[in-house]
DNA sequence: CCCGTCAAGTTCCATATGGAACTAAATTGG
DNA sequence: CCAATTTAGTTCCATATGGAACTTGACGGG
């Protein structure tokens, strides 16, 4: 379809335009090839999923984190999603806030501060979560079928323990 | 700090609000496992990184994509960094527009088409790609620091197996 | 018990982003 | 060799997003 000339990168015969994967072989190899990979599965994943939820539902994606996260820790509070999801305070409060007018969410004052709202699903909001989650489990086998399930396991294991440690990790760049 | 009632869902006893890796066990233990890790992860490694060259060189994520690919790809086309990426291909046009106006990157029509251009990195693009290339690497180095080489290494071989696959992956949800 | 500091959520606003329609060039097939 | 279709890249525009400043409530030390 395109060049093909010497220096040329592309390692695939196909030409086919969904073949990211195979012709993109410096982008694996360099050196940064965890952030590479990180991405380019992040992206496969949630770029299906949110579109799906986006038309089918009207959310968006702060707003699916938030019934995602609250439908798996109800009780949970803004800051908290912030904590799980990285998005920040704000972005958090105005999708609550349509969800709560939504009437996907139910906000209730924090029995220990006042300040704060704890969080949970209506019935609605749980229709929506419970009808997500196949689709999301869907997409998450398709990915990892390259993989046995022992590989999954340890791919799982292996997530977690740097998962585990990310509270030493800096929230800044050094340099 | 917060609620820490009955059916609370907090396990750890440290009240730093940085230990979120600790503390919210449910999304890491629920079914959709690999979707929380992922983004989790990408989301730790994105941040600080776009953060410090969003401020450094005044260039956003589209744009610090196109040098990076760019980097390691010399003569690819927009087209391809978004098949890389996963950005739609107005951003990248908008984003390699900027650049080529910044001096950061050369482009030059295509032999065989004339519809697409060849995309290197001019000096100055380069220094900046040969700049952030360590931060990258310190930050994955600091992630993947709970791991023995050898588990980094089975991480690799995992994520680029899925990766390989990734042609056979549905774009779209299906039901 | 009050004051200074910190934390949870909100509001305001600038902008980065992506969908859809478009232009121009390539390809296909009749 | 020409029409129909596909593809690379652009333009236009609506909006999702995040930074900064703000409000209100908690907390800790004198």
């Amino acid at each position: 379809m395109q060049q093909r000339s010497s220096a040329e990168i592309i390692s695939s015969p196909a030409n086919d335009a969904a073949a990211d994967g195979s012709r993109l072989a410096p982008l694996w190899q360099s050196p940064c090839w965890f952030s590479s990979r990180l991405n380019f599965l992040a992206f496969h994943f949630n770029n299906p999923v949110y579109d799906w939820i986006q038309t089918r539902y009207g959310l968006v994606r702060p707003e699916f984190v938030s019934i995602y996260t609250t439908g798996l820790m109800p009780g949970l509070t803004a800051h908290k999603i912030a904590a799980a999801s990285g998005f920040p305070k704000n972005t958090l409060s105005r999708a609550i806030n349509n969800l709560v007018e939504r009437g996907l969410l139910r906000r209730t004052q924090h029995p220990d501060d006042q300040r704060s709202y704890v969080l949970h699903l209506t019935p609605p909001g749980r229709r929506i979560f419970d009808d997500a989650m196949p689709l999301m489990l869907a997409r998450q086998a398709t990915m990892l079928s390259a993989l046995t399930p022992s590989e999954q396991e340890q791919l799982a294991g292996l997530m977690s323990r740097m998962i585990q440690q990310s509270e030493t990790w800096p929230t800044e760049l050094s340099e």
